[in-house]
RNA sequence: GGGCUUGUAGCUCAGCUGGUUAGAGCGCGCGCUUGAUAAGCGUGAGGUCGUAAGUUCAAAUCUUACCAGGCCCA
């Protein structure tokens, strides 16, 4: 032959595009989000759906004061591509974005920032508080923008909400007014930790804990009334660490374990207990007690069990107490408490209801009365007669004259058996490092229990009716919540305060009661309306009284509302305020982290229920959080902190989102190196079939489109793929399914396009005449595939899928993936019968690509394309595969079909019965066009390397697609 | 300590109401290709289903305990 190959390469028409393999995402994505600014696409998508059935996800609201981490990133993609995807499959689906920016870890930073200048929180003016605590929160605002934008996330960006603006301010306060009309808002009291240095409460995260050496006493309780003749006449004795709060009990609580009653027989010592007294204590405790009290020897009467205890009635050791006017001869009763342990004391544990956190539960549980006994200054309060005045602590943070007095007071009535100082860790004030007290305050309540009149029912049932009418997703979120619902109090609102919405309240000092006059409290509103409000701190009460009233008879409520009854009432001054007119109330879905069930859920659902009662949701969908690669909690101690920002500047914003996707997000998400890598990997794929596609659907035009009818089997397989892929794909868009989509997605892509349907349409659209039928249905076909595939892909891969969507249809301004609907599938497409056939030719094509594979490992073949397969099969499958060209099917140049029996020698898999394959070489010459090995290579004299096909493409060239 | 919850190949996930040798994709090894080439195709090796008991003819799937995580409380 002739000694120099003609090279047909440029005859060959290889897939031309401009969209790049490498993403180089971290450079593109800004670009892309410039264009969708400048385009105002969201926008474009507003008008474009003006009118459509409306899907309103509302945004729970991220708290401002720091850069969003990853677990923002994963909850703000997540509603993304939930928004993005309703507004494709045809609703309208606006997006405001929303921030919580009251609370106190703002006032912290506030704080924390005059101490470095040496000032003092309340020297300094309320309302300039206020304005730097609101000027700290609008530039975390500002930074969290930003910083959701570069992920990707489509929205009314110009126009959020945020909890501090002065009409939510005003609906705020107008929502708590609802509460004080349907009569569900009361004054109670809750013990909370206070410092008597900064007269002051402290919330959890204020307090420090230090050693602190407290005193310690071992106290009889006479029992006076009881059904257990054991315990007739005799003491029980219990353990406490605080002195000063005896004049404060009101009960005792016991555990689930054996007591021990005991004889005092003989007294150590320095022993104060007296020969032949009668004492009840844990058993396990015995004996520690009986060293400590220095009692030389006991013995043991009787052995009691917990049932012995309930009807244990006890009297006060000071009842009778002279000077004490009687105040002290109240019973103290004996209740099971679960929180009592046998760790330390004596099993019996003192009760003072306004002194501790177990000691108020009880209290509340057998509803027990009692007073106030401390007041806000440290000293005793007047009431508790013989020690009024006395300070607990001093207002320096020494430790005051209470405890010697009731400890005086306890040896006089010999009801003391012991006392030792103990080192133990005990609250401090973060601030003044003083110890802190536990004290009961008056606060601000709405009951859970109380009937509402408009509707007969109290809010907690209320609420868990409205529990049972939302979809949860998933579903175990229901019980979660249920159970919180069901067991939680009253919801206390108040807070004392600097930066927040005030219980803008007066209350009549004369009887206590709230002022409920409408005109007054219409007043305030309108004042919030116009100045916020900031408007309570600056203008003067007798303003809001208007002349009916004399601000000199009231008492102004400066307590803030918890914020959480701000951010549980952002559905009326964000989607019922009629601000934001494409919202509407109630919201199709709250989308938030599964702690929210506690928080923002429950908060939303309370808040709603009394006041519309109603949740303001009809679906919930919690997420999970996000942990390292080994599962653990992110810690920048551990250093495995994986941060959005890196992962953008790295990788790119896409596969944060396929990494969102990929993930179940319903539990706990992992990440780190490997998993972004392999999601970089997961990526490519997806990347690399949308090129393929573009630079296979180069030039094309209409005129080269086919009829359906007039396509090869093959092309019509992929429609019927196209058909089952999209009803999968949109059943798991509505059920919030991506995991699943997404997987569905990457095996089409995988399995069916790159693997089978692209392997072996090159050898046409490389090769075919421009012209020939085959290779303009495969173009039809892989358009309709791109149509699909890049919309699919657009929630998910919003930056790729526009990046491919403007190489293919041009980057005029007005064009986006992003303002398509996901396209309809005729219903023509789908062909059962086909499929059906087409999944027995795969099952025989395996077995082909098993032989080559061997026939490759023996070195017999290396391509495909030099093998000719003699395959094996059964007459049925003849005639299956009769109609096919099933050596274009498996790449190879030539195929042999045939119903003999198999060679010993042939090749065949376990599980594809009655199928086997010999490989043999092909015969003839290669094509240096096309490649493939055929006997006519040779035959035309012009072109000598060429086979027919290639030999009339290239002679018609002039008919080549550009 | 309590409530809810999770634990299947290196990774991300399927495995429904218990039933043949536990699946997929990726990654990894090997081979092919060099006309999707920092790509493509084929193929192979990976799991005692957290551990231990129990129920059952039969358990990844049911029960109990334990271990290791997570969220929310205390």
């Amino acid at each position: 032959m002739t000694d120099a190959k003609k090279d047909y390469r440029d005859t060959v028409f290889l897939p031309q595009t401009a969209f790049p393999m490498q993403g180089g995402l971290p450079k593109k994505e800004p670009e892309l989000l410039a264009r969708w600014q400048r385009m105002d696409l969201h926008g474009k998508l507003r008008g474009q759906s003006a009118g459509r059935e409306k899907f309103i996800l509302h945004d729970g609201p991220p708290y401002a004061n720091g850069n969003i981490h990853i677990g923002h990133a994963l909850n703000k993609i997540l509603k993304d591509v939930i928004n993005r995807s309703r507004q494709m499959m045809g609703f309208d689906a606006p997006y405001v974005p929303g921030w919580d920016c009251h609370g106190l870890p703002i006032e912290w930073k506030i704080e924390e920032k005059y101490r470095a200048e040496g000032k003092d929180k309340d020297g300094v003016p309320i309302l300039q508080f206020r304005a730097e605590c609101r000027a700290f929160a609008e530039h975390w605002k500002t930074v969290q923008a930003e910083e959701f934008q570069r992920l990707g996330v489509v929205g009314d960006w110009a126009h959020p909400y945020s909890t501090m603006t002065k009409a939510a301010e005003a609906q705020i306060l107008r929502e708590m007014y609802k509460f004080v009309d349907n009569g569900l808002l009361y004054k109670g009291v809750k013990p909370v930790m206070w410092s008597v240095v900064e007269k002051t409460a402290l919330a959890e995260a204020e307090i420090e804990y230090h050693d602190h050496t407290s005193t310690t006493l071992w106290v009889k309780f006479p029992v006076v009334k009881t059904a257990c003749k054991e315990l007739e006449g005799a003491s029980v004795v219990i353990w406490t660490t605080t002195p000063w709060t005896i004049p404060a009990n009101r009960a005792i609580a016991y555990g689930d374990f054996a007591y021990s009653v005991l004889r005092v027989e003989e007294v150590a010592e320095g022993g104060i207990a007296k020969v032949g007294d009668v004492l009840a204590v844990a058993e396990n405790l015995q004996d520690a007690f009986v060293q400590e009290a220095k009692i030389g020897r006991v013995s043991k009467l009787a052995v009691l069990a917990k049932d012995d205890l309930g009807s244990v009635v006890c009297a006060h050791p000071f009842r009778g107490r002279a000077g004490s006017d009687g105040y002290f001869d109240y019973d103290v009763p004996l209740y099971f408490g679960d929180f009592v342990t046998t760790d330390a004391g004596t099993g019996f544990v003192h009760i003072a209801p306004g002194h501790g956190e177990d000691d108020f539960n009880l209290g509340r549980k057998h509803k027990i009365k009692f007073d106030e006994t401390v007041g806000d200054d440290g000293r005793y309060l007047p009431n508790v007669k013989g020690f009024e005045g006395l300070y607990v602590y001093k207002p320096d943070g020494k430790v005051g004259e209470a405890n010697g007095a009731v400890i005086k007071a306890l040896l006089d009535a010999g009801a003391l058996l012991a006392k030792k100082n103990i080192k133990h860790s005990y609250p401090h004030s973060w601030r003044s490092k003083a110890p802190l007290i536990f004290r009961t305050t008056p606060q601000w309540f709405i009951a859970m229990d109380e009937k509402i009149a408009a509707t007969g029912k109290t809010l907690r049932e209320t609420a868990l009716e409205s529990i049972g009418q939302t979809g949860w997703y998933p579903g175990i979120g229901e019980n979660r919540i249920r159970g919180m619902i069901e067991s939680r109090p009253d919801w206390c609102i108040s807070r004392q305060r600097a930066w927040g919405v005030p219980i803008a309240l007066f209350v009549d000092k004369t009887t206590g009661d709230v002022l409920r006059d409408k005109a007054v409290m219409n007043r305030i509103a309108a004042a919030f309306d116009a100045d916020g409000a900031d408007a309570w701190y600056a203008r003067p009460a007798q303003e809001f009284l208007g002349n009916d009233y004399r601000a000199d008879d009231f008492i102004q409520v400066f307590d803030i509302v918890d914020v959480w009854f701000e951010s549980g009432s952002t559905h009326a001054f964000v989607l019922e305020s009629g601000v934001w007119p494409n919202l509407q109330s109630p919201a199709s879905l709250y989308l938030e982290g599964s702690d929210q069930h506690r928080g923002w859920f429950h908060s939303s659902l309370l808040e709603s229920c009394g006041t519309r009662g109603r949740a303001p949701f009809d679906k919930v969908l919690t997420h999970g959080f996000t942990l390292d690669e080994q599962g653990r909690k992110m810690s920048k101690s551990l250093g495995n902190v994986t941060a959005p920002q890196e992962v953008n500047d790295k990788w790119g914003a896409d596969i944060l989102r396929l990494w969102v996707l990929s993930s179940d997000y319903s539990e706990d998400l992992r990440i780190g190196p490997e998993i972004l890598k392999q999601n970089g990997d997961l990526y490519r794929r997806f990347r690399n079939t949308l090129r393929y596609l573009l630079g296979a659907l180069n030039g094309m035009s209409d005129a080269e489109h086919v009829a359906v009818a007039d396509m090869p089997e093959l092309e019509r397989w992929v429609l019927h793929r196209l058909h089952e892929v999209d009803a999968s794909i949109r059943a798991d868009m509505a059920a919030f399914d991506f995991g699943h989509m997404l997987q569905t997605l990457h095996n089409f892509c995988n399995t069916d396009l790159s693997a089978f349907y692209f392997d072996i349409r090159k050898d046409s659209l490389y090769c075919d005449r421009a012209d020939s039928l085959r290779r303009r249905s495969a173009r039809t076909v892989m358009e309709q595939i791109f149509n699909h595939l890049a919309v699919w892909l657009a929630p998910v891969l919003c930056f790729t899928a526009e990046e491919a969507w403007l190489a293919r249809f041009g980057d005029d301004e007005n064009n986006s993936v992003h303002l398509q609907t996901f396209p309809a599938v005729p219903a023509a497409w789908r062909d059962d019968a086909l499929a059906h056939k087409w999944a027995e030719i795969r099952a025989v094509r395996r077995v082909v690509t098993g032989a080559l594979e061997r026939a490759r490992n023996d070195k017999k073949i290396g391509a495909p394309l030099q093998a000719h397969p003699h395959v094996y099969v059964s007459d049925r499958v003849i005639v299956t595969l009769q109609d096919v060209d099933f050596a274009e099917i498996c790449v190879n140049s030539s195929l042999t079909l045939q119903a003999d029996p198999a060679p010993e020698n042939a090749f065949s898999l376990p599980d594809i019965a009655n199928v086997s394959v010999v490989v043999e070489l092909a015969e003839g010459r290669k094509c240096e066009r096309c490649w493939q090995v055929l006997p006519e290579v040779g035959s035309h004299k012009d072109a000598p390397d060429l086979c027919h096909r290639c030999h009339d493409a290239v002679t018609h060239s002039g008919q080549a697609a550009a």
